[in-house]
DNA sequence: AAACGCGGCAACCGCCCTCTG
DNA sequence: GCAGAGGGCGGTTGCCGCGTT
């Protein structure tokens, strides 16, 4: 024999709680704590009447009734929260819930559903791998020839990172790439296949100057930020995971990959970083072989260079 | 003003693991 | 050890309010 029911499923009153029933059961919970909820009911002594079963209590106090739920609209860091505690734990909404005080899983999971999502798919990243993809990217808002002009662009690339500098760094590579591209008269886009669980983007965050050209990638964690080079189309990197391998961190992150239509060049002042030692001079042509090699450490596939005006 | 479509969200559903008798 | 309910969780549904036609 295994446990007693919790209740008589026969009769039990579902759909939208009222108010007498919402005050009942914040009354019982006051009173006796909100532990026992398949007695809860019965206990409570309103049984006959608000004919819910322990289950319905349990969601009804810990999605809408416990006084500790936090109202309202997200701020702007729990979103950013969300979307990072969600590349990193998928949709564990309770997970993730539990690092931001006064939500609930359900109120998160529908946030994500109506907002963080679709806001996600609009600015081509994919909710589900957190990766950018470009058939899901609506260029025609970025590369809008009514548009295209070195302020308005940039206005659409900084809109484009205000969400997205927050989610995934490889988009701040790309469209820095863009951006870069642009200044630079080089029609071509970056397009990069970013593998999980590489690049770390826990808390990264992105300004752009006027001309867009500056890339600042900061770690609150380690203070430390880099600075990409102001006249060269180049793309700051950074790797927590291959952070975490440097004796020294802050030396680590200050590299940049760059580019122009003909080679791919890798700059470091890293004396410590573990690349191939043909990679490891400050400023170095790399072959496309050695490119390869390069990126495979990093887990950053760069697959081909597009033109721009396919997508104009 | 009515009909319709859409988005947001509370609540339910159903699965799976845990717990209890 | 087993059977079956409880508890937790993610997915889904359906209601409601608001904006548009």
């Amino acid at each position: 024999m295994g446990r007693t029911p919790c209740c008589d499923k026969n009769g039990l009153k579902k759909g939208p709680w009222t108010t007498e029933e919402d005050q009942k059961l914040i009354d019982y919970i006051q009173k006796n704590g909100s532990g026992n909820w398949r007695i809860l009911p019965k206990n409570a002594g309103i049984f006959l009447w608000l004919q819910r079963c322990g289950k319905s209590c349990r969601l009804r106090w810990t999605n809408y009734l416990r006084p500790d739920i936090k109202r309202g609209k997200f701020s702007f860091e729990e979103e950013e929260t969300i979307i990072h505690l969600h590349s990193i734990l998928g949709n564990k909404w309770s997970a993730i819930a539990a690092r931001l005080p006064g939500r609930t899983d359900n109120e998160i999971k529908n946030y994500w559903n109506t907002n963080i999502r679709k806001k996600l798919l609009r600015m081509g990243i994919d909710p589900i791998t957190h990766s950018p993809r470009l058939d899901l990217l609506d260029l025609n808002s970025i590369f809008n020839p009514s548009l295209y002009n070195s302020t308005q662009l940039n206005n659409n690339i900084s809109r484009l990172l205000g969400v997205q500098s927050l989610i995934n760094p490889e988009i701040l590579r790309l469209a820095n790439s863009i951006l870069s591209s642009h200044h630079q008269n080089q029609n071509f886009l970056l397009r990069s296949n970013f593998q999980e669980n590489q690049l770390c983007n826990s808390n990264v965050q992105n300004q752009l100057t006027p001309f867009g050209q500056a890339s600042l990638i900061q770690n609150p964690i380690h203070n430390i930020s880099t600075c990409s080079n102001l006249n060269t189309p180049s793309v700051p990197f950074y790797s927590d995971t291959l952070a975490m391998q440097q004796p020294n961190v802050e030396q680590s992150l200050s590299n940049t990959l760059n580019f122009n239509s003909q080679n791919f060049t890798f700059n470091s002042v890293s004396p410590t970083l573990s690349t191939p030692t043909s990679l490891n001079s400050n400023s170095s042509t790399i072959s496309e072989e050695e490119r390869e090699s390069y990126c495979s450490m990093l887990n950053f596939d760069i697959l081909n260079i597009l033109d721009v005006n396919e997508f104009m």
